[in-house]
DNA sequence: CAGCGATCTCAACGCCTGTTGAATACGAGT
DNA sequence: ACTCGTATTCAACAGGCGTTGAGATCGCTG
């Protein structure tokens, strides 16, 4: 009647290890950050010894890397919002933005990059690297084709820094009012503020 | 020839010694935020010991929230920005927070309270409770005052994640162009946004 | 000048961290 | 059936953390 200690090696069948390690990494870096966020409750989450998280990935920064790959490709997003062309882009990108935060829940790696760069500078160069490369200069790109705007990279990035204070003020800080209204609420007072940083006039 | 190490007991003269470990507190937790940032790291920027923080502030957290004090009181602020009226509010509170943040440097206990919240649920209560008791509330209100503007404090919630969004994309991200931008560029781009928040129509 | 309280350092504690090396168990290929 | 690579755990490491208690030195008050 021993309660027999978790065998050593290997256990039969396919065991989804290491997917089950990166969800709940995704869980852990987008709930803590990358400092808080600890291999050891990771591998527990996953029910997991912590040393078989070294032995898939390496190291710390490593699984990082790895579970904050972004499950959208920009290349195929970024088009498509501007398909309908550039008028109601804004309501669009809000929109767009708004459902992925719902759909993506607990383990969502915008957030995980957020909490993350901040306190820790490795992630904000990732991070600062793949919103720059991936998003905002193709976003500048294809606006300022079809406006001929001005500082179309100035624009993205006060897009960016938009999104990003939705992203910390709503899910992070939850500011109550905020994070009670519902999506198209949000929709009809952020779009207008996207669209006049994407094709106004940003002169007073 | 013997280099004496430090002597224990106390200094002569009037030692600044609190002050000194309050700014290196202000510094590294505004660098770093909460949990990156050692008490081991402040006393050696304070040039002490240790156990000398301990001694002064008692805990870490105790520090933090000491550290953290800010340093203008809303409650003169809020009705100084409004004096002139409603008209360019937005305008007007872009620049002087932009001001703040120049002058403020690398000390900023915004910017403190920011990378601390994020990742450290204590601290993101607290920077929500300041900004709602101490800001947003007392915004909302004069502002529905001068207006009659629907859901105020939806309102000043909006403004809040613009303005989290500047602090964390420019300070912290460093996003190219808007860590480039001059501060009226951002005070015509970001002005407009923040008076529409607060006076415009909310509705599609 | 005696004593007291404030200021300051030292050395150590217990804890948690990322990481490592060895040991074991299984599945697949020959 | 043997072997090899992969999956998995265990036990331990070195280092950093916040915090503590004891001791040393100074300034002020009587």
């Amino acid at each position: 009647m021993a309660t027999d200690p978790t065998p050593r090696g290997r256990r039969p069948g396919d065991s989804g290890t290491r997917d089950a390690i990166l969800d709940a990494a995704r869980a852990r870096f987008a709930g803590e950050g990358f400092r808080a966020a600890t291999v050891r409750a990771i591998a527990g989450d996953a029910g997991v010894d912590p040393a078989l998280v070294m032995h898939y990935f390496g190291t710390k920064q490593a699984l990082f890397v790895a579970a904050m790959e972004f499950p959208l490709d920009p290349a195929q997003v970024v088009p498509r919002l501007l398909g309908p062309g550039v008028d109601g882009l804004g309501e669009r990108l809000v929109r767009f933005l708004l459902t992925v935060i719902d759909d993506l829940g607990d383990a969502n790696p915008m957030l995980g990059l957020v909490r993350s760069a901040v306190g820790h500078p490795d992630a904000a160069r990732m991070m600062r690297e793949f919103l720059g490369e991936a998003i905002l200069d193709r976003l500048a790109a294809a606006v300022s084709e079809h406006t001929g705007a001005d500082r179309p990279r100035l624009r993205a990035d006060l897009c960016a820094s938009q999104v990003v204070g939705v992203l910390v003020a709503r899910q992070i800080l939850a500011l109550p009012e905020l994070a009670a209204a519902d999506r198209e609420t949000l929709v009809a007072a952020y779009g207008p503020t996207i669209q006049r940083y994407l094709t106004g006039s940003l002169a007073p």
